[in-house]
RNA sequence: GGCGUGGUUGCCGAGUGGCUAGGCAGAGGUCUGCAAAAUCUCCCACACCGGUUCGAUUCCGGUCCACGCCUCCA
């Protein structure tokens, strides 16, 4: 809101409270959802590195315009419609190893809440019932309207793009608490006191969020996108019911582009996250991409990003398998593990300098490797090594450390490895040779190791 | 029209009033039977024009360009 970084005060010390705009279901979510939820982890984790206790909730928005028009289409009830995406969603959150949040409530199960805070509204004279039944929360009761956006209501386009079922309104910009039912929601429809209908979107967040949170909390996330009316539709609603401050923090991440346009399925950039898995990039490389830049900033997703990801975490597999076969006794290394996760814990607390922070890895991974090219580093330097990127792990969830590379070699791979460092041994490069090639036609390439040893990647 | 963000070396991408970020690609060297891996060196940029300053990519002003939001798209 203040459009600068600011030190973090929780509400409560040593706890975070954060909410997160979860996805509307109504198909596969795209990667650029993913980054907004990728983002959010990264946040969440980076509080925990921080020693803070986080609760995360993230909702689900199970009843909209678009979810009852496809649930029709589809010919389903919503609730059947919507389970086979949220479900869906849950599947990707793991592929993209996003921390689960503590709740994921969905809109549909909260409606007495809103119904509930709406009537606050109303009672306080904040809202109001048009002509066409429906709920509006009546801006002009809230001066403070505009302070998240920085929008001055004077100075915007005036309501050229009011469709004719907002011709109710008292004033363009009020925005529906709760939407009257009409035929096009078919049988999707609640009760309440001021007639059968259902939520409008804003009322959701805000009533949610209220009930897991409490009234006024640490971090509200989201697309920037939502910025503007969402959260601060959720604002005004929220600081009109409770007469207090609704957030503490706002963070907002940018949108993702493909090949630098905007993402569109007319353009045919459309990708879900299934289309990349599909075309055989991994989840961890996809969260490397979607991580590795400032979430301020629009991150433009290219293939050629994605398979340097790919390339950067294979590097990253072989220097930890290094690591674990170190000699037992070396020279002092003088390597200072504490140094480096210093200037990782610093980037982070740095508005999340992801950048920053990666750059410890590369430069951790290079002095290591440095020192274990002179037989200067002992596996105890080693372990600790390891140790530590374990650790940054935690934030980045994307290393594997311990991932063991050895996806069953068939044995007569190994067989012919063995042959091949027989014949090493001997001096005898033609059969080595011809063994490597022999190797090859399985798919693998083996490389030397100082020390007679070998290794085999596919 | 209003509000806002940004333009960094071949590409991606941090950052700073003077001190090589980092990654990828490229060139050369070391190592290795060869290859791969690893490592070293090189490639030293900050849209443009003014101003402030001993000194600006970094601060200020202007210009150009790109992008986002301005009612339900993360």
């Amino acid at each position: 809101m203040s459009r600068r970084p600011e030190e973090f005060i929780p509400v409560q010390a040593g706890s975070a409270g954060m909410y997160t705009c979860g996805p509307t279901v109504y198909n596969f979510a795209h990667i650029g959802n993913f980054r907004a939820y990728t983002f959010e982890d990264l946040l969440h984790r980076v509080l925990a590195w921080f020693g803070y206790d986080v609760t995360q909730v993230m909702n689900l928005t199970d009843v909209d315009d678009k979810t009852i028009r496809d649930s029709r289409k589809a010919g389903l009830p919503l609730k059947e419609f919507t389970r086979k995406y949220i479900q869906a969603f849950f599947e990707d959150l793991k592929t993209l190893n996003i921390t689960p949040s503590a709740v994921y409530p969905a809109a549909t199960d909260h409606i007495p809440e809103m119904i509930a805070l709406i009537q606050t509204l109303m009672d306080k004279g904040f809202a109001y019932q048009a002509e066409d039944k429906s709920i509006y929360f009546s801006i002009d009761k809230f001066p403070e309207y505009g302070k998240l956006a920085h929008i001055d209501r004077e100075n915007q386009i005036s309501g050229v793009r009011i469709k004719n079922d907002e011709y109710a309104k008292d004033s363009v910009a009020d925005f529906a608490l709760w939407k009257a039912w009409d035929a096009a929601d078919g049988d999707v429809r609640w009760e309440s006191p001021w007639g059968p209908g259902r939520p409008g979107w804003h009322v959701e967040c805000s009533a949610m969020s209220m009930k897991y949170l409490g009234k006024t909390f640490d971090i509200h996330t989201g697309g920037v996108d939502n910025m503007f009316p969402h959260h601060e539709d959720e604002i005004a609603q929220s600081e009109s019911a409770n007469g207090c401050r609704y957030v503490n923090y706002w963070l907002h991440c940018a949108h993702l582009m493909v090949n630098g346009e905007k993402m569109s399925k007319s353009a045919g950039n459309f990708f879900t996250l299934r289309d990349l898995l599909a075309k055989g990039y991994s989840g961890r490389a996809i969260r490397w991409v979607l991580l590795s830049c400032h979430y301020r900033k629009k991150l433009n997703f290219t293939f050629e990003a994605l398979a340097q990801a790919e390339d950067t975490l294979k590097k990253f597999a072989e220097f930890f398998q290094r690591m674990r076969e170190l000699p037992e006794t070396a020279a002092e290394s003088g390597l200072d593990p504490a140094k480096y996760e210093d200037e990782f814990t610093a980037a982070l607390g740095d508005d999340l300098n992801v950048s920053a922070a990666l750059a410890v890895l590369f430069n951790l991974q290079r002095d290591a490797n440095k020192a274990a090219d002179s037989g200067a580093l002992p596996q105890s330097d080693g372990n600790a090594i390891l140790d530590l990127y374990r650790k940054f792990d935690r934030v980045l969830g994307c290393l594997a450390v311990d991932e063991k590379n050895e996806e069953a070699v068939p044995a007569e791979v190994v067989d012919l490895a063995e042959q091949r460092i027989a014949a090493r041994k001997n001096k005898d490069w033609a059969a080595s040779d011809r063994l490597r090639d022999e190797i090859k036609t399985f798919g693998y390439t083996v490389e030397d190791i100082p020390g007679g040893w070998y290794r085999l990647k596919k």
